[in-house]
DNA sequence: AAATGTGAAGTTGTTCACAGCT
DNA sequence: AGCTGTGAACAACTTCACATTT
């Protein structure tokens, strides 16, 4: 099926493409130019019948008797995946967590720069000194929709979630990073990834119990 | 199918327990006191159908024409997810990340406690006071056996992620929450959750821009 | 009348088996 | 010979339709 002429892709493949460029990434640093999808799929915890398949979405791109071409296939997983450019996000509450977020490094490594973030209590005194901007969330909606932000981590206290993803969509934001523990009612061209972290663990707690 | 007796429940739908444990809560908080299949499957942001075949998966607790008791669908659900006890965790790695989640109080009201952290630089100066203590990694083995620690948070950087999962499991941990960026190799029965907060931005911003 | 519980149908995602390149 | 690419088989999950109970 097509979607702009584009194969509609499944999420699960999606999040796959993002493991397999990771651990792409980490060959290409150990200098390794080829690999087989057997090799990669066992690197990514996946069989390689499926790897295959996930790429098969998008293109063929392996040369048969010998495996795929590293940065070639990095390179098309990338541009698949929109990772290309930088993506501008903003965060919205700067509690433990928020604040956690701002000083892990990890995002601009991969593309992604936390460019400004709110909160209620912007001067609140804390003990970490972050390089992002901490503004009033009244400053919000002005920002976001001059510079075009459409991604938000959003680590605001569960009472008052509803309504910062409210005024989020309402200044243009249409992906949502939702730490609160609440669903979140959007509209359907809206687009939310929960992460809840005591979900996680009541998860594990439940398998590991049998 | 079932497992010792009991039924094999699907992964996802154990995911959704716990959300709707979390929505019958709110509903609880606000006195509601029964709740039909249709209300609580808005609330979860899944479909009516589907609330009852996952609630089928280990037994039939509504009545007909009316739904369901709150606080009774509740208890059993909890005792379903095994909440009903304290379950003890550690985490490892005391980075940004790591203090953020040792100074997150959301994990006591859902049944976890964090007893203790560990890092390679135990005393490391950190500019926010920590109720847990924080112990050099050396002491960890001895701590997780003693302690029948199962469960465990991982935010150390990647290059140790292996060698420290290696650890936790000879001593002792069967399910992990795995914040590194990193694909964990682990035995069969023991469980790994990842929680990739680049890979959630990826995700959305695949999504969003179609 | 209203709402649950469930077999059957439908949909989606995964794995197999093997044809087809290099 | 080795490995990719893919239709077909399979498995898992979701939704439908409706019988059943209060």
């Amino acid at each position: 099926m097509k979607r702009n002429g584009r194969p509609i892709i499944p999420k699960k493949t999606i999040y796959r493409l993002s493991i397999y460029l990771r651990c792409l990434a980490r060959l290409r640093e150990n200098g390794i130019g080829t690999v087989s999808s057997e090799a990669l799929a066992k690197a990514a915890g996946v069989k390689s019948t499926q790897l295959r398949k996930d790429l098969a979405y998008f293109g063929t791109f392996g040369t048969r008797g010998l495996g795929y071409d590293v940065s070639e296939l990095s390179q098309k997983i990338s541009g698949e995946l929109g990772t290309a450019q930088l993506q501008p996000v903003v965060l919205v509450g700067v509690g433990h967590l928020g604040l956690a977020l701002l000083s892990y490094r990890g995002f601009e490594k991969e593309g992604f720069e936390i460019i400004a973030a709110f909160d209620t209590e912007p001067n609140r005194k804390r003990e970490k000194k972050i390089a992002q901007p901490i503004l009033g969330i009244r400053e919000m909606p002005a920002f976001v929709a001059e510079h075009a932000v459409k991604m938000a981590i959003l680590s605001v206290p569960v009472a008052v979630a509803q309504e910062t993803v409210n005024a989020l969509i309402k200044s243009g934001v249409m992906g949502i990073l939702n730490f609160a523990p609440i669903v979140l009612a959007v509209p359907e061209d809206v687009m939310v990834n929960n992460v809840n972290l005591a979900i996680e663990l009541e998860n594990l707690s439940y398998f590991i119990q049998g």
